[in-house]
RNA sequence: GCGCCCAUAGCUCAGUGGAUAGAGCAACGGUCUUCGGAACCGCAGGUCGGGGGUUCGAGUCCCUCUGGGCGCGCCA
């Protein structure tokens, strides 16, 4: 299926060689044709403004220009009619004939619907969620997982080969302290006499029915045991959580990357080592420029390993080894960029959370100072999410308690629900998650609103069965206006998979849902395939119509990552 | 104090430097002897936070101010 702003720009940019060659044009270098449906549906399905653009260059009015490149535009099947306008816009109808024989390659398609090949095939990564399985998965954490997760999707869609990663750390303080919870809550559920600790203790309710289920298999096995086997075990049950709640709402990563790894296979040192060898990294008990205040506390620690990353423009330099001789995040987490970029991708996407944004760039510096090319390299920063239940805001936070899981949206509203409304924001906006609107089964919810059209589609297909009628044989030259201008909708969603991909920007596929249903159901309501004053044939080209129009709801309704329901 | 993000209709938000700034919800008024109404139609709603600048053209780019979010740890 062909993109239709890429193909009436190169009209548009023969057009213009043409006009050169005719010597109707001057010679100039081409500028970047665009090509886009214009605001107002009256102006034409595409429009181009490069004639003001080059009105300049030219030293002509951009009237003239545009008209001029309207006189020497080659012929296409696509095109209907086209228009030169006041400033210097040339306006493009695509051809109605065309348009109708779009129904059958749209249901020709199907699932693959716009299936792209921009990437050509390349190499993508897309590392998302990422969060230590030190408990279950909050609200804050999933919109990063659907952002990243519908980027995945929208990537396949464009061509790109795309593995899902989740970057995670088993080690550490904080899953110290789940293995110690995880100890106390065993020997309280054997009814031995336990202190709770005020400080690091995980209270969650999943710790003691992990407890629990220890308890039964071990007995009392494990009474002396220390923190270790607790985590170890305490670890397994989370992830297999964790797992179990992203496939709710249908996110599977293909490799789960223990930062662990990176200390197994000494890369982590060599990180460092080669730091060192490019004059990076000094010893010192306090970074270098730094204030009294920061000096006397730093005062009788031993001497840390610190990156110069004010070099490439931080505010400061970092820590990469502590005075304990352990090092700090930064380090693996360069590391493990380091060996991203050495897999080979053509493109990395990281999906991170506001609060990660300042982390983020002392890795960049560490790639920098250590000579990686960073291109293939982006990062989507995500917004905060704010849970607003009653009108009052509750906000998220990885630590708080009560109520604010993934599990638990879900089970209030529905995979479904949570996908769309995470999705249907730009990833730069803070996000109001209104839970009494998603509860909502009504119209004031746009997510049954979208299913909807879908739901609508087949239930014509069960209902023309039933009264035995097919849409075989159609003669589409029969679809009205309603009918074409739902069509050059759907033929939109090229342009949407192509922009949403390459700006990493996947808001974009759920407003153009949005829009999709909100053409659909006005069309469904006046074109009426089935009533009995309809003739056969009109019938047969409809009921072939909706067929496309099923198809290009359950295409749309994928790439977001729902599901596309036959009844509701 | 420094860095990043945000400010558009009553509310929640779209808006790739192009033409008269758009949706949804809420509010108001209508439609239907329905291929499943979680629908459709209409009406109304705006100094795009303020001020400068760049441009043929700015909600969009630059500067600045104001207001909000996040970060600025030898935590991860």
């Amino acid at each position: 299926m062909i993109l239709l702003p890429q193909a009436h720009a190169q009209l548009v940019e023969k057009a213009i060689q043409a006009a050169q060659v005719a010597g109707d044009l001057p010679t100039f270098d081409l500028p970047v044709i665009e090509v886009r449906p214009p605001k107002r549906a009256e102006q034409g399905d595409y429009s181009c403004a490069v004639a003001m653009q080059l009105a300049k260059p030219v030293g002509r009015n951009p009237f003239d220009i545009a008209a001029t490149i309207e006189k020497h535009l080659p012929d296409a099947a696509f095109v209907g009619a086209v228009e030169t306008v006041k400033p210097g816009f040339i306006n493009f109808r695509l051809s109605e004939d065309w348009l109708r024989a779009q129904v059958e390659t749209i249901i020709a398609e199907g699932d693959k619907l716009f299936q792209l090949d921009i990437g050509q095939g390349k190499r993508a990564q897309v590392e998302f969620v990422s969060a230590n399985p030190t408990g279950p998965l909050h609200i804050g954490r999933s919109r990063g997982a659907i952002v990243g997760d519908t980027i995945a999707r929208l990537l396949e869609a464009a061509g790109y080969s795309v593995e899902r990663e989740y970057y995670f750390n088993n080690a550490g303080m904080q899953m110290q302290s789940l293995g110690n919870s995880l100890r106390i809550r065993y020997l309280e559920s054997l009814g031995l006499p336990v202190e709770i600790p005020q400080e690091g203790f995980y209270q969650g309710e999943y710790l003691k029915d992990f407890a629990g289920e220890l308890a039964a298999e071990q007995g009392k096995a494990l009474v002396d045991a220390d923190w270790q086997p607790f985590k170890e075990y305490a670890e397994k049950k989370m992830f297999a959580m964790i797992r179990a709640t992203l496939e709710r709402v249908d996110i599977i990563h293909d490799i789960f990357f223990n930062e662990n790894s990176l200390y197994d296979d000494n890369s982590v040192w060599q990180v460092l080592a080669k730091l060192e060898q490019g004059g990076y990294i000094y010893e010192s008990s306090v970074r270098e420029g730094a204030s009294e205040e920061e000096t006397a506390k730093a005062a009788g620690l031993e001497p840390a390993k610190w990156f110069r990353s004010t070099q490439f423009g931080d505010n400061e330099d970092r820590v990469l080894v502590k005075s304990d001789r352990t090092p700090t995040y930064t380090l693996p987490d360069i590391a493990y960029h380091v060996n991203k970029l050495e897999r080979g991708f053509d493109l990395l996407v990281n999906i991170l959370g506001a609060d990660h944004y300042t982390q983020h760039q002392v890795v960049r510096y560490g790639l920098k100072a250590l000579r990686y090319d960073p291109t293939p390299l982006h990062v989507v920063i995500i917004q905060f999410v704010r849970l607003i239940r009653g009108g009052e805001i509750l906000k998220m936070s990885t630590r708080a308690g009560a109520i604010d899981t993934l599990d638990d949206l879900i089970d209030q509203t529905s995979a479904d629900v949570v996908r769309y409304i995470l999705l249907a924001r730009s990833p730069d906006s803070h996000l109001d998650f209104d839970l009494d609107l998603a509860v909502k089964q009504s119209n004031e919810n746009p997510v049954y609103y979208i299913q909807n059209a879908h739901v609508r589609c087949a239930g014509i297909f069960r209902e023309a069965e039933a009264r035995g009628k097919s849409d075989d044989d159609a003669d589409l030259s029969l679809l009205g206006a309603d009918e074409l201008r739902f069509i050059r909708k759907v033929l939109e969603l090229g342009e949407v998979i192509e922009q949403s991909a390459r700006e990493l920007a996947p808001h974009k596929i759920a407003f153009y849902a949005h829009e999709l249903a909100s053409l659909f159901h006005p069309t469904y309501d006046t074109v009426r395939a089935l009533h009995g004053d309809i003739p056969d044939d009109v019938a047969t080209a409809r009921l072939r119509f909706y067929r496309a129009a099923q198809v290009a709801f359950k295409r749309v309704l994928r790439l977001m990552g729902m599901t596309a329901p036959e009844r509701m």
